[in-house]
DNA sequence: CGGGTTCTTGACCTCTCTCAAAATATGTGG
DNA sequence: CCACATATTTTGAGAGAGGTCAAGAACCCG
């Protein structure tokens, strides 16, 4: 596809005009990537930041024990390591494909010189680091305050609100991640988010096959994940 | 003390020149508020930030049990609320005065118009917001790893580098916050703190004087607050 | 059809939450 | 500056969610 349309997708680029993306255009670097591959590490020199445009990616921490946290998992058309940007200079996370697919990457150069020649780039980027902001809160109060369960729902909940297929009120959601990576997501241990899905199906709410979960009462769903929140 | 004294202290503004500064200062509100007054309130509509010059304020959340959860402690010279920039412009937490003081208010309209104007202050706004980011991701991770332990270890530790007075390798720290707040910010519960600062000084990590604490093996802390990360 | 990974299940155990009460600190008016 | 009222902190005891370890089952791929 044409490079701009691609760029034209993010939230984080939607507001420019034509002219203002065809510089964009001319200092994107289209890259793919394999599954497992990793786009870089923590630690490493941050020298720009990516669009996803396809395929899946998760950005984790290894903490020193040798566990894996993921902070996020990063879907189609959005932008990742923005952070980059700050201080140090420093990847934060690490960047690991889930699911081979395409970025496109901005070199943090020629980008710092296009914000400071139009305006419109900084103000974009600072709309799309306050939403990821926001997101980061909401994520921090439901591990201080939530059970397992709850988050799980709420997982759930949004994940069937932005990537699902529904037919005749029942939902169908197809998780995308292998549960274990679910678990780090959740600050959880696998153990736990098989014991919590198959309490949601005894209840009679879920119904779970392989990697797709069905969803029967999304209204019990959403109760569960508003009980604290 | 002069305003524009005031803005250049902060991270956000350091990098201006003089006549920049000039023009923020006559955008610039001054406003102090007394011990217990609300800023801002969760939900309320989001017309601008704040610099905080002097007092004390937390950001925090209430749940809908009543039970609040603290995001984030304000210190002196930090920006707070920069993420009213986003969608929906809704303050997404509370800010509430813990000690008496005087912050800066930057209205959002005439500080979009700045950023129109001139590179500078985006790119700031974009290096702070980037570093809050990251603040949140080490957050996120320390809560879903790490034991009561080692996040009060871990706070200590980062207070003490930024916020203490050291006298021949012993090192004190004014807490500035109740016993309470820090629990909530570390999301766990105010017995559990007092638990566990009497664990550290049963050990002879620490004293605690009220809300004084005196550090005594500043490297036990620091591996406590490693075991995770 | 192996061989490896991932998932599930069971058992056990520990950390931390909760509730209740005592102790301490803080603030207020006189 | 004291004495009382309120708020905060500490301590104790009990319960429960969820982590860990271990073993078997299911799944996935070449």
């Amino acid at each position: 596809m044409e490079l701009i349309e691609l760029l034209k997708k993010s939230l984080l680029f939607s507001g420019l005009k034509d002219n203002d993306l065809a510089e964009l255009a001319a200092i994107t670097v289209r890259r793919t990537f394999r599954k497992g591959e990793s786009l870089f590490s923590e630690g490493d020199e941050a020298t720009g930041f990516y669009l996803l445009v396809s395929g899946s990616i998760k950005l984790c921490r290894i903490a020193p024990d040798g566990r894996e946290k993921v902070l996020h998992f990063v879907q189609p058309r959005e932008t990742f390591a923005e952070a980059a940007f700050f201080g140090d200079g420093r990847y934060p996370a690490e960047a690991r494909a889930l699911a081979a697919g395409e970025a496109l990457y901005l070199p943090k150069e020629g980008f710092l010189e296009l914000m400071g020649r139009n305006p419109n780039f900084s103000l974009n980027l600072v709309v799309s680091l306050s939403l990821m902001l926001r997101q980061f809160a909401r994520q921090i109060e439901e591990l201080s305050f939530a059970d397992v369960t709850s988050r799980l729902a709420s997982f759930l909940v949004r994940r069937s609100a932005e990537k699902s297929a529904s037919y005749g009120g029942i939902t169908y959601i197809d998780l995308g991640v292998k549960k274990g990576e679910l678990a780090s997501r959740l600050g959880t241990a696998s153990e736990t988010i098989s014991r919590t899905l198959r309490k949601l199906k005894d209840e009679g709410i879920i119904e779970v096959q392989g990697s797709r979960v069905v969803i029967h009462q999304m209204e019990k769903l959403q109760k569960l994940s508003e009980r604290h929140e």
